[in-house]
DNA sequence: CGTATAATTGAAAATGAGTTTCAACAATAG
DNA sequence: CTATTGTTGAAACTCATTTTCAATTATACG
């Protein structure tokens, strides 16, 4: 999903398109990786220099809520946030270079069956995330 | 693992025993719920009034390093703790009534081969947490 | 096009969870 | 019992995030 397609989806909502917000949004539409709050900040200054921080985190507060970012959770912080795939996806992360890829398709329910049955839990969601070195980072 | 076997892996790793660090302890050991710092603070005080906050701050420090309790994360924040298993094991939380059971053995080899032909990524760690109703919350 | 309206902006101030500092206190070893 | 060193809670501090606010700007409508 390209930046042009999340400034739609924001003016859908009723939000507004400014220079603020697509500079925000094409940095974070165009990286591959996780980023902080202040590191969108200073990538995005690049676009456009009068941005404020203060921006940054109500245009990321306004994807998250349309389901265009996630937040990916780390042994070091919890406050990056990373393009967000359409439908059940699970995060795969480069523990070297920080690379992010979206993965689809797993099959859990042999083993929800069997937690279930030993735990009496109903299962309803559940949120996998993996790391490890990507393709490229493995070679070096 | 017991309040008091806690407070021995704390010896051991050249910790004294203190009356504050003992309510501490035991608040988490016997809680079978994520505790945000301000929680443990405010469950512990019943057992050792004249506890400060910033005491439950180190303890919590303290027990994370050793490996006894670990950090919940959830929709609404990642600031809670709850007591560790030994071993890989994978958290289940219930929606309705908090409780949190951990449940060791799963197989996801197969799904991680799958991934790992797919993406080229070696896969290196895992992070799986399930959350649902539990046996009680179900006939509710 | 203008113009009216309401959303958006960045700076500055405020908030608040978590951390640091510090002098008093207390657990442990000998 | 005493010396040593770790621990404590209060108060001060930090810093990421949020709120406030007056100025600016996108958008709808004529
Ligand atoms: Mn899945
Ligand atoms: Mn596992
Ligand atoms: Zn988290
Ligand atoms: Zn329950």
């Amino acid at each position: 999903m390209s930046a042009e397609a999340w400034l739609a989806r924001l003016k859908d909502n009723g939000y507004r398109q400014t220079a603020a917000r697509q500079a925000v949004v094409e940095t974070i539409a165009q990286t591959p990786r996780a980023l902080t709050p202040l590191q969108v900040y200073h990538l995005a200054r690049k676009r456009y220099p009068a941005l404020g921080l203060v921006t940054v985190y109500r245009t990321l507060e306004k994807l998250e809520e349309l389901h265009l970012i996630q937040r990916v959770h780390q042994e070091g912080g919890c406050q990056a946030f990373l393009r967000a795939g359409q439908g059940h996806q699970h995060i795969l992360l480069c523990e070297r270079c920080q690379r992010a890829v979206l993965f689809e398709g797993d099959d859990l329910q042999a083993l929800f069956d069997h937690i279930s049955r030993q735990t009496g839990f109903e299962i309803r969601d559940h949120w996998l995330q993996i790391s490890g070195l990507c393709a490229d980072c493995r070679q070096k």
